[in-house]
DNA sequence: TGTACATCAGTGAACGCGCGTTCACTGATGTAC
DNA sequence: TGTACATCAGTGAACGCGCGTTCACTGATGTAC
């Protein structure tokens, strides 16, 4: 009856498997991690020939990648819709909603958390298609820096009056000078976020990784302790 | 002519192929980390039987928990070493020593670092021969706490005079009564300490897993720097 | 000091398994005229 | 509208590889008397 839709319902269906291909091996990241991903067990699971896979994913690194990308995608957009759901003058709750968004992301996908987040997989070398998607989240924070930094100079305010540790030439050179975050952020500013944006990984990698056992049980309320603490030094 | 020392030559010899095991083992880590490690290379490497190998670890499991437990008794005796090595009431000092022995652990073994600090190890379940071990490097560092407690006993100081964030009751409540970490140290310095250590441990994570490329070069100086603001707050 | 026996280290073959990737092939779906 | 040809999806066998672990066995090292 109809013609078939743009690019043709063979096209549409390739898509489809293509995708699901895609989550089956997601979902086997969970038992055994990266390393244990096998084409053949998605392949089984899928009712197909192991063959067949290789006519969506040439190989089995390629696979990884589209997962790696995935990820970073996913995390990347959850930040930026929570963050575009805050008021923009109210960066306390902005920074804590990103460090929210990313702990929530990280508890219900852990594997693929620790996918991008832990340990590089090994023999594995990230193209440049993981980029982009890998800066979504440090993009987000780095805007609203940005924005704390524009806010300051509406004040008038010179930037931090509480004492802080004053940056060797180098470091603020570097941090003046770079091509991807340069520009409009002070490179004291832009030290103290660099560091809590490690700091937030670092809590959450501590948490899910299990070095936290036996130290804290309610990790909901030290993380946003925290989170708020570290968001007096980048506001102020 | 002597008597064979005490436990006989046979044990001495069992003892050091049991090392040479765990050796060959550890520079396996390198290429394809914890979850390539295979038994059969390494005795392969070491020019005997795989099954050879069953004579000394009985499992690969156990070798590698063998493998972990060095690692964080490395660490944990450089940290415990180089914290001796400074004036007591030095505390700056002190926590910055603590930071860079740590990490310039880390970039001398990097595998080894990711086997305890990255992503867990599919499959396998950390006996309880790995917690005391796991102890000692935050051990130090509670050690460094408590004795700037002290000090600011001494002192008169009531503690901190600059602005924190205040303490939810319940996580209070919590690091007073921990069993393992409680007592000397107040809940708010706890908190404080609890966050730069995961901070620190971020900070040399994102370096070694590369989330610092393209975004800082001189990571010597962008890790002490942070190191030291992040020592104004633990030490006021 | 010498002999008899027990312990232990190391071997090599085998079991049963899984993997990534290639290749020649079949049959179905699309395209051009 | 129908036919001829090109494209593509999926198959199943095969290549060549590696793995952890077990087991019966040999030969050397230790121990007790």
């Amino acid at each position: 009856m109809n013609k078939p839709s743009a690019g043709g319902v063979r096209a549409r269906v390739r898509a489809e498997l293509t995708e699901e291909i895609k989550n089956t091996a997601r979902s086997h990241l969970a038992s055994g991690g990266s390393a244990a991903l096998s084409l053949r067990a998605v392949a089984r699971e899928l009712g197909m020939a192991s063959s067949a896979i290789y006519r969506y994913y040439p190989s089995r690194e390629i696979l990884l990648t589209a997962l790696i990308v995935d990820a970073y995608n996913t995390v990347g957009a959850r930040v930026e819709e929570a963050d575009a759901h805050c008021e923009r003058d109210n960066f306390e709750e902005r920074w804590l909603t990103i460090g929210r968004t990313v702990r929530a992301w990280a508890h219900e996908s852990p594997h693929e958390y620790a996918l991008i987040f832990g340990s590089p997989v090994p023999g594995y070398a990230a193209p440049d298609d993981t980029i982009t998607p890998a800066t979504r989240v440090p993009g987000a924070m780095l805007q609203l820096l940005a924005d704390v930094e524009a806010a300051r100079e509406g004040n008038g305010s010179t930037g931090h009056d509480s004492p802080t540790t004053p940056l060797p030439d180098g470091l603020r050179d570097e941090l003046e000078s770079n091509e991807y975050i340069g520009g409009t952020i002070p490179p004291q500013l832009l030290a103290v976020g660099l560091a809590a944006w490690a700091e937030m990984f670092g809590l959450i990698s501590f948490e899910l990784f299990g070095h936290f056992h036996n130290v804290i049980s309610d990790l909901d309320e030290f993380f946003d302790h925290t989170m708020r603490s570290t968001a007096t030094r980048l506001i102020l």
